[in-house]
This record gives C-alpha cells, structure tokens and sequence, in this order.
DNA sequence: ATTATTAATCGCAATATTACGATTAATAAT
DNA sequence: ATTATTAATCGTAATATTGCGATTAATAAT
C-alpha cells in the first residue's frame, strides 16, 4: 500500500492525473504563472522570485519537465524554461472535455 | 520540511493547488467522471465501479468533499454525492484563465 | 589555470498520501 | 429486538512529496 494503482484506470485517467499533480502545488502554479507572463524563458530567476532554495526550484521544475509540462534548453551557464505547447494544448482540451460533459444538468442534491 | 510553505503563495494560487490536488488522482477522476455522467447521484456504486475497498472511496470522496468540489446528502442508509456546482464553475473558470493567458505567444526555446 | 556562476543531483528529515482491514454508528428490514 | 446494509472513522503499513544543505558538473570570465 501507499502508491496508487495506476493498473486499474484507463490511460486518460493516468494521464490527467499526473499532469494535473505536477501543476497541484503553489509553487508550481507560480512558476507556471511567471513562464507565460514573461514569454521569454526564464531559469533561475524563480529562486528569487520565489522564496525556495535553489535545490527546491530545481525540483519542482524537474517535475514539470517530467509530466511534459515545460522545457528547457541549455543556454550558456544557465537554462532557459518554457511552456512546453504541445502538451499545454492538450491538457487544455482535456479539462475543457471533462468540464463541458458537466453542461448544466441539475444536480439531484 | 515536508510539508508545503503556504505562507509565501498567493491566496488564489493555494486555492487552486488544493483544489487540482483533490482531482489529481486517478480514482478521484474516475469518481468525477461517474457523478457527472450518472448526473443523478450516486454513493458506494464506486466500491464495485473502481475496484477498490470501501475504506478507499470513502476517503477519496472526503477530500473531494474537502475541496468542495462535491456534496452529499444523507438518504436513508446511504449517502447521495454529487458535483457542487458552484465550486466546480469557479474552478473551470480560474483554469480558463489560466489557460488564456498562453494565448499564442511564441516561446524561445 | 583559476575563479565565479548556474543548475542538477545526492542524502536526509519531516510530513503527506494511498490503501486496507477492522470497527463503529446509523438507518432499514425482518 | 435482532439482523442486514451502508458509509464513516481508526489504526497501521507502505510509499510519495516537500524542502534544504552540500556537493557536483559545466560553462563563462578573469
């Protein structure tokens, strides 16, 4: 016990799921945020935007690699991050499907 | 450590995080998806429709319920559950703008 | 060559989550 | 009154997440 069993849902099922866990935490909404404010890439600049130390940013930007969320590129010393817009889209129309199908029933309670 | 510095977040960001937290779960999905298309209310039909023990569901419906997400009422010996409506509007909403905000800049990396 | 800057990774501690069996509380049926 | 049904809660074990200091690897500047 203690991990979820991933073998008992469809694959959109997992697959929401876990880009929906990577954008799940403050920090990551705020990264998230400050990537489509500023258009242009950013990098280490959230460990000052932000008040986490740098090992923390880095994993938290590491998890939104991993869930295909954003990407980065190496730029010199530094590394340039950004929305990544393939994924971006679909996760977009994915929450759109699952809202719309909830149009306006009226609730029985 | 451990535990998720809120403090230094916005309001809006913390409620989003706690809200896609409740969803980011496939069970949790899977029970959001059956609410909406039974429109009707359903309860412990989630103990045989997922394959999970009772104590489970239970729990994923509290934090569902705990986000705000759902409602239940009591009907007799069981329990009626279904979409809060109000909750799941201004969540749809916040993700939307969210959303649009990635309007179609072109990214530089 | 040496030194600064940047970001990834390792290792650790604290806390949170997932899942379940067992128990409990409450109403419904007999 | 007793028994079934339903769902919440408790306790526990396994695993995951969050956060950070310290170290590392890599390029840039001197």
């Amino acid at each position: 016990m203690g991990a979820t069993k991933s073998e008992i849902y469809t694959e959109e099922q997992n697959r929401l799921a876990v880009q929906l866990k990577a954008i799940a935490h403050p920090a990551r909404i705020a990264i998230l945020q400050e990537l489509i404010r500023a258009n242009a890439c950013i990098c280490g600049d959230f460990v000052t935007e932000l008040g986490l130390a740098q090992a923390t940013i880095s994993q938290h930007l590491k998890e939104l690699k991993n869930a295909g969320l954003i990407q980065g590129t190496i730029e010199g010393v530094s590394v340039c991050y950004c929305i990544e817009p393939n994924a971006w889209k679909l996760l977009q129309r994915e929450l759109n499907s699952l809202f719309a199908s909830y149009a306006d029933k009226n609730n029985c309670c």
